[in-house]
DNA sequence: ACCTCCGGGACTTTTTAAGTCCCATGTAGC
DNA sequence: GCTACATGGGACTTAAAAAGTCCCGGAGGT
């Protein structure tokens, strides 16, 4: 049986989000009582008027005094503050994670789903709801978001719901297919998402593993250049992260290319690129659709990964492809921080 | 340390209530799906729209699905049902409580908060933070609120905190003081409840006991009269229940008197009455204040009172007082209750 | 072919939260 | 003792969210 606090995140996410303020706004009272509304509400970042709000509703609650000199904290109040804080930190110590996950690979936002993908299976549908819920959150109308391949971006388009906030936007695959399982394709995940979500979608339907010549014969047909010009044009992209060494062994790359690998110390992949432990580009293998200098022009790059062993992919990847929004799980988290 | 919802509450003192009416749609779903928007909000009591907007966010979470059919609990949805149900029965148990007592009794109205009073004494508090919420809840411009004495009625008093809507509430002492301890005496309780509340309040110097000429007497004192008037006016009465034996030692009550009352099996007192399990008056010590008439015309009359020990002393007096609200703990609760 | 109930859209009314400005007062520093 | 500043509290406006209400096209069952 999952714990009580799981249940409230489910059931009452958002009022979950104003215990989390009101306890805020406790524990920095506790810190710098007294004080005036107008300081405190500057310390903690919140208007004047909303922080009034709560300081009106903690009075009635008996949780603080207000003398002329100040809010204070009463018996009562710092008593739950002390009480409050091993629990908080089970409510949010992802918060925190996040936080410093987001500075450490200078990313605009993280988000920590709680569990590891490696060792429980519906962690990562839980990225999927999280990435699913960002989608829904951004959406803007005739929007285009492109999508790549991976058992996680599978996940996220299962747990796409539908919603009218995307009724307008168009899915489509970020590169051609890799020639895998077709329900990891690119192709599938962004029709199976268009579906679930209630939006549209277009498919580019081309191979992955092309010689230069195809490529630029394929590039120059009238209605495959249409979506390439879709993809390249969206302004939000959702992809996973590839352990290098499995990826290139999915892709039935030469030998030559596994030992290259190998030999530069590959341990992530995206878009089709191999990356080193410090962010090198260490191979590329070209496909039709997105490329890294696509990605600078969208306005939502959103990486989706997580299990304690792609930690070291996701600290590769993450910087190269910019300051986006990564979802993760706490396993990948805890392992990618410095300790 | 306190249960983790108890500290919840003192922050979201709504978090329950959202939780269970959420949980209750998802359990009357569970047992009508599929079903439409119309039919389970009638199921449910509660209007179409409300409903609709809970649906909307239960969809949200993943945890209903939608079809033209009607409405269906997704997998998510089944398993948190069937999780949550042992947790709501701890969580509402007290709610069950309160409405067996409710009928039991004839009581508009219980409350039943956890713990017991004879064996720990924040329970004593936390029945007064009750009274304090009903109070400030039931408020009305320029009210009178009737207290009587006690040590429950004190912890009432403790806990009451400043609220905008008892402003203009004046508290004055349901009868002229017992001649005891200072801090049960009524008329301490009711200028400590203006007190803390920002209300006003009105004193009734008198002596408990009396003999019939000296109250014939005081009670033409203008100025006494003039406060008996608006002890008489209250529309919110707020009371305890004493122990019959030990009130009437308190209250150094002659030998007679303590043989009259025991041989006629008296258990309960509130106001000076002495009632019988069968909540038969048994004898009535006058003074001057309020009396049980005077209770009828009352719009609230609020019985705070609670302890396993106190079971039979509440089941004599409430329904002698006449169906108001009681608030009291889960010890007396359950020990009134038939089992 | 009809009839009923389904979800969803659209609009109005009501309620609640938030933004903004101002004032009397108490305190600290000079 | 006086000034300057920060304090809480009040009042009013504006914005947003919630709830009430009605209607529509369509799927399923009869």
């Amino acid at each position: 049986m999952k714990t009580m606090i799981e249940m409230q995140k489910k059931l009452l996410p958002d009022l979950l989000d104003v215990l989390k303020q009101r306890y805020e706004v406790l524990r920095q009272l506790h810190l710098m009582q007294p004080v005036g509304r107008r300081s405190l509400a500057a310390a903690l970042g919140m208007t004047e008027r909303i922080l009034r709000s709560e300081v009106e509703f903690l009075r009635e609650q008996g949780l603080i005094r207000i003398e002329t000199v100040g809010m204070k904290l009463s018996d009562a109040g710092s008593d739950l503050v002390a009480e409050m804080e091993p629990l908080m930190k089970d409510l949010f110590g992802l918060t925190d994670l996040e936080k410093r996950l987001a500075t450490h690979l200078h990313l605009k936002r993280v988000i920590v789903v709680p569990g590891d993908s490696d060792q429980s299976d519906w962690v990562k549908k839980e990225m999927g709801r999280a990435v699913a819920r960002i989608l829904k959150s951004i959406a803007q109308p005739d929007q285009v978001v492109a999508v790549a391949g991976g058992t996680t971006l599978a996940a996220v388009a299962e747990m796409m719901t539908a919603s009218s906030s995307l009724k307008e936007t168009t899915f489509v695959p970020a590169r051609g297919g890799l020639g895998e399982a077709v329900e990891l394709e690119a192709n599938t995940i962004a029709s199976q998402m268009a579906t679930k979500s209630g939006g549209k979608y277009q498919l580019l339907h081309v191979p992955d593993q092309l010689s230069d010549e195809a490529r630029e014969t394929l590039i120059k047909e009238p209605h495959i250049q249409e979506v390439v010009e879709l993809v390249r044009s969206a302004r939000i992209v959702v992809h996973g992260i590839g352990d290098a060494k499995a990826m290139a062994e999915r892709r039935k790359s030469s030998p030559q290319l596994l030992a290259h690998l190998q030999q530069e110390g590959a341990v992530g992949e995206a878009f089709g690129y191999y990356f080193a432990p410090d962010g090198r580009i260490v191979y590329y293998g070209r496909s039709i659709g997105l490329t890294l200098e696509d990605l600078a022009g969208a306005d939502n790059v959103i990486t989706v990964a997580g299990g304690s062993d792609k930690a070291a992919s996701i600290a590769a990847v993450c910087p190269a492809v910019g300051g986006g929004t990564l979802i993760t799980d706490e396993g990948a988290a805890r392992a990618i921080l410095p300790m």
